[in-house]
DNA sequence: TTTTGGGTAATTTGATCATATTTTTATCTA
DNA sequence: TAGATAAAAATATGATCAAATTACCCAAAA
């Protein structure tokens, strides 16, 4: 079938797959990234490559260096305390609203994609921790049906991810979040506080690891 | 001279001239943007102007209708909800973080600024109150060194933007943000708690304007 | 002889435009 | 009203120009 899945455009592909290369880890904070490299790399046109870095740009996951070039951002000490003021205050009122409007449907896909988590912290698989864990999150954050706070909480997402990789490869999943049970039993009771709380907890868990990461002498 | 001042490139500048358009109300909520009307509009070429919208879709300020439209969104009540939640948490701590770094030459500009306003309001002059609302509290925000809570203010103020016009040209600025004396006073006393209380009460006027003119009946 | 410094050339990369293709919307006829 | 056709707009490619970085070479000093 030559022709066929042609209803989204390339750029939309283009922008995707390198949103995911930046959440998943692919791509490492510092790492330059150049539209010639993503033109034979991602075997698209420079359009639409153009405008998937321009959309990553503005959304924090990408950064230009006043010389036109482009690179993964570093996290600072700065950064990363704004990202926690933000992400503590953002994310735990998305599963405060997600709470009340969780379904049958939502549920098992919660608890599908939490078995895949544990599954993959059992094999040691940092890629698919790290995807079944943005799943896990933001399959809850989709059923809060609140776009705004859901776009906020994307673009914070790529800002920090990129360093979440670096901490798992370097230390493992140690101390990394594993909150999700508790998350789970809350949803289940409908207990949108407590809910919230434990969404809190867990992004304090991977906040604190890269804050560890970062004011480590080695840069 | 012809060739002077290209430092900053195309896409920049039609970034920035589009992105004013949109957060001081020139363009409508619900009014269609076009590629080639703004090829026209602009005097840009298309591939800038293509760049520039999707920046701005990524930042909430235009919206993508699935058959490749353009428009600028309409308001709803739950997205002035989330519009309203967001920036009460995220604008008093710019607010707050500001307070201790303000030196005499941002106190001095925020006084200009502080002026210009008043001279807005008393010509009946929209579009300036627009303005200098929003380079008052971005000269305050800016202070605070926080890139990235600024850019989330800054994605809130476009979502929140044409709407503010809506209500200024409907009701005139009756009830609209004027607490910015009160910001003034705290500011230069330095008590940072007053201030992002202040900045708070600020959003709050501007957030029940438009929320009174959602709730009315007619669209 | 080796190393270092400066400066120029070559290459890479980004910016912009013009053009072709595809999709959507509007119009017209049956 | 429905289907076909025409017009308009968006998508995507490639070519061209400009800017920046890198590579390289030669000379001077250790």
């Amino acid at each position: 079938m030559p022709e066929s899945a042609r209803k989204i455009p390339i750029h939309e592909l283009t922008y995707e797959r390198l949103r995911d290369m930046v959440l998943f880890g692919e791509l490492e904070p510092g790492q330059p990234v150049t539209i010639q490299g993503l033109i034979v790399d991602l075997g698209a046109g420079m359009t639409p490559v153009r405008e998937a870095i321009r959309r990553l740009c503005s959304q924090g996951a990408l950064e230009l260096q006043g010389n036109r070039r482009i690179c993964v951002p570093k996290l600072t000490l700065e950064a990363l305390d704004q990202l926690a003021f933000a992400r503590l205050k953002i994310e735990p009122q998305l599963a405060l609203m997600a709470c009340t409007r969780l379904n049958d449907t939502s549920m098992i896909s919660l608890q599908e994609i939490d078995q895949r988590l544990d599954q993959a912290i059992a094999l040691d698989d940092v890629q698919g921790y790290l995807m079944q864990n943005y799943q896990f999150h933001f399959t809850l954050y989709r059923a809060a049906a609140a776009p705004i706070l859901l776009d906020m909480a994307q673009s914070l997402w790529l800002r920090f991810g990129p360093s979440l990789r670096v901490v798992c490869g370097r230390y493992g999943r140690g101390g990394l979040p594993d909150r999700h049970h508790d998350v789970l039993r809350a949803a289940r009771e409908g207990d949108s506080a407590v809910l919230a709380e434990a969404i809190g907890a867990d992004l304090l868990q991977g906040i604190d690891q890269v804050r560890l990461a970062l004011e480590e002498p080695n840069a």
